[in-house]
DNA sequence: ATTTTATGTCGTATTTTTACGACATAAAAC
DNA sequence: GTTTTATGTCGTAAAAATACGACATAAAAT
């Protein structure tokens, strides 16, 4: 046995994306975007609990992994999903997750 | 526009997943359990490049979300996947990302 | 030109995560 | 019965995440 010398670009890229989706206000940002098809500016504020400057900076974290977008207009900032590196990202999932749980794994006894 | 009360048990749920997945030792583990079809025991921390204890933690971060278990056999605890625990997960994710990118939502400029 | 509005950023406090070595425990080997 | 081995847990230190109010900025409205 071999200890690697560190951890897989791959690894570390999933990684990063389950960390920003890893909390309920970012998830809950991402799903107001979708719901709301037309791109709406950040009063999202106005519908998650939190405040003003968090809701901001949770916002950043997602537009740091190119996870959404946001295009100036006026004073307004309207915010929308980036669809390629969704898909991009959904795919690093299911890549990893695409046998995981489909080989027998010869378990003893089985997880309650 | 209503600010929500607070965030959805699906929310939360499908965060906590992501969080226990957020770190590449994490996923470490994951891939080296579904790749050593026969479960093997903690030992893992002699292929992670991680302490011993700390390796141990991460262990039991994926163990409280049920996403792994470990059978005691004498000394030695086989660790293994637990296949429905990620099965549903993995469906809660896919459930939430289902339509998340297939909808137009009238970006102005595209993201790059 | 001033005020209002929508927004980002900074400073800071609190909490959580990460990491490790040291110690405890209990089965197995001797 | 001692020693070795595989493991978990504790204490602690350092780093990162979370949250917020206060302030800065710049477009729009007055």
């Amino acid at each position: 046995m071999i200890k690697i010398e560190a951890f897989s670009i791959e690894l570390q890229e999933l990684a990063k994306f389950a960390k920003a989706i890893s909390h309920p206000a970012r998830l809950a940002i991402l799903e107001y975007l979708a719901e709301t098809k037309t791109c709406i500016s950040g009063d999202i504020s106005d519908y998650i609990p939190l405040s003003r400057s968090t809701v901001s900076q949770h916002l950043n974290d997602l537009k740091e992994l190119g996870l959404i977008h946001g295009e100036i207009d006026g004073l307004k900032i309207n915010y929308c999903l980036c669809n390629s590196t969704i898909l991009k990202y959904k795919a690093m999932f299911d890549e990893f997750f695409k046998d995981m749980s489909s080989i027998d794994h010869n378990c003893e006894t089985d997880c309650k």
